[in-house]
DNA sequence: CTGGGGAAGGGGCCC
DNA sequence: CGGGCCCCTTCCCCA
């Protein structure tokens, strides 16, 4: 027999025992205030909790104390408050950093029902939303035009407030979109952090703020996180329609954040100063047309990124205690930080390694490099027809477009005879060409003085750093030819 | 439609 | 910590 009610009651208690402090034997500590939790109950809720309790379960006398700094304490009340009685008080206001908090603690129910909350929401306000880009596309006079459809768009949102109870969510319900679009949001979010870190230090004008301000709500079609290609696309959601999601998601979300602060009549953002993590996503998207985000380089992105974040610990052999960096926007934990900022490239998308041949770029220098030499240098010394090995002098080199090859004197004996045009100059041929099979063919006639310079000059490939500006200025940045 | 091969890209780890 | 190497998986193109 089940006496159903018997785990809300134990739950009941438990919370009760929280309230009035008794037996309490686990103090967390958030940016300063303290929470007196059970250890038994956070054993049980987080997987972080569960990895930092397990090891001071040993001495159990001494009372466990965790520290955070990479949530606010309001976040984490919200989080407590749904451990100890199943119900999560989710806001448009807190939802990105109550999803945030519970990535970093590995609560994947609240997880879960931050993703459906978000999904619920952008489902309600996509009517709205519909309205207001119209109205907003009507508008001639961009800023009072966009100032009163904010205002309006706030009002109009009526009681953002819902509560979720966790046991009625499953995890395979949750369309994977949206959890690919809070993904990416998250990833606007770090970068929006970094950006602002930069800018802080390059102290920020009134002015220019206000004339960010002024384009708000302009940025309806605009996607900043750049969506990658291939696997970790996919891997991570973001493809095509999700991107499109992701310009929904960036604008409730940016609509949180209006919702979330209060603008003077500059309309700058003075919360911003109270909360410096809550940048609206416009705000972002604002940022990034601007000359000063331009400006920074993923070095300095990359140099921002906050040193707790993500971290957590693991046990090796001999039961001592061993860091582990944790993705803030997937399950991927490394052990060297250096490996996670490459791990976050394929999330920011960012590919500062330019092919100088064909525009290609990459995410490192190594694929860069092994890119550069198998399509551009024929690097490998295999006839690509009959794939026998061929050597510099049994085999030729061809070009093809931007890619070169070899061929063995037969293949290249045979392939002439089909028709392939000859002599045509591979210097002459377009960079970009990369196109059909039956484009532009060249045979480098004089292997020796030809192909044979080109070997003696292995690798004429330039590698720049962040090239995203002008060609002429990518140049000044020129590093030594590779090898 | 399918299988094979090349290219791309990501992770682990060593130097 | 960056660079580099190795290995593996995935994707894309083509026969």
């Amino acid at each position: 027999m089940e006496i159903s009610s018997h785990q809300f009651h134990l739950l009941e208690q438990l919370n009760e025992q929280r309230k009035q402090d008794l037996f309490c034997d686990c103090s967390i500590l958030v940016e300063g205030k303290v929470f007196r939790a059970h250890r038994n109950v956070l054993f049980a809720s987080s997987g972080y909790f569960k990895m930092l309790l397990s090891q001071s379960c040993k001495d159990s006398s001494q009372p466990t104390v965790a520290t955070f700094e990479v949530f606010s304490p309001e976040t984490f009340m919200v989080i407590l408050d749904f451990v100890y009685s199943g119900i999560l008080p989710l806001t448009g206001q807190n939802v990105i950093e109550v999803m945030s908090a519970a990535s970093y603690l590995q609560m994947t129910d609240i997880l879960n029902v931050c993703k459906t909350f978000i999904k619920s929401s952008l489902d309600i306000n996509e009517k709205e939303k519909d309205h207001y880009l119209s109205l907003s596309a009507k508008s001639t006079n961009g800023e009072p035009a966009h100032a009163s459809l904010y205002r309006s768009r706030r009002k109009a949102k009526s009681n953002p407030r819902r509560s979720y109870s966790i046991p009625d969510e499953k995890a395979d319900v949750v369309n994977e979109n949206s959890w690919s679009s809070c993904s990416t949001f998250l990833s606007s979010q770090v970068i929006l952090q970094r950006a602002e870190t930069q800018l802080s230090k390059r102290g920020r004008k009134q002015g220019s703020a206000r004339k960010r301000r002024k384009h708000l709500g302009l940025s309806q079609t605009r996607d900043f996180v750049p969506c990658k290609a291939n696997k970790a696309e996919r891997a991570e959601g973001c493809n095509a329609s999700d991107c499109n999601h992701n310009s929904r998601a960036k604008e409730e979300a940016e609509f949180d954040a209006e919702n979330a602060v209060d603008h003077d009549d500059d309309g700058y953002n003075h919360e911003s100063e109270v909360t410096p993590k809550r940048w609206s996503v416009a705000q972002l998207e604002e940022l990034s047309q601007t000359s000063e985000f331009m400006e920074l380089k993923a070095e300095e992105l990359y140099s921002s990124v906050p040193t707790v974040l993500g971290v957590m610990s693991s046990w090796n052999e001999d039961d001592l205690p061993r860091l582990r960096f944790k993705c803030p926007f997937c399950t991927h934990t490394v052990k060297r930080r250096a490996d996670l900022k490459r791990h976050l490239r394929c999330h920011t998308g960012e590919r500062p390694y330019p092919c100088e041949a064909c525009g290609k770029r990459f995410t490192r220098l190594e694929h860069l490099r092994n890119h550069f030499q198998t399509i551009h240098q024929a690097g490998k010394l295999i006839c690509r027809k009959c794939k026998r090995q061929v050597s510099e002098q049994t085999g030729c080199v061809v070009q093809q477009g931007t890619r070169r090859y070899r061929l063995c004197h037969n293949c290249l004996t045979e392939t002439s005879l089909e028709g392939v045009p000859e002599g045509v100059d591979a210097e002459h041929c377009p960079a970009s060409s990369g196109g059909s099979k039956h484009s532009r063919w060249a045979l480098e006639e004089d292997q020796k003085s030809d192909g044979g310079a080109a070997e003696e000059e292995p690798y004429n490939l330039v590698v720049r750093r962040g090239a995203d500006g002008p060609a002429d200025e990518a140049d000044e940045k020129v590093k030594p030819n590779l090898r």
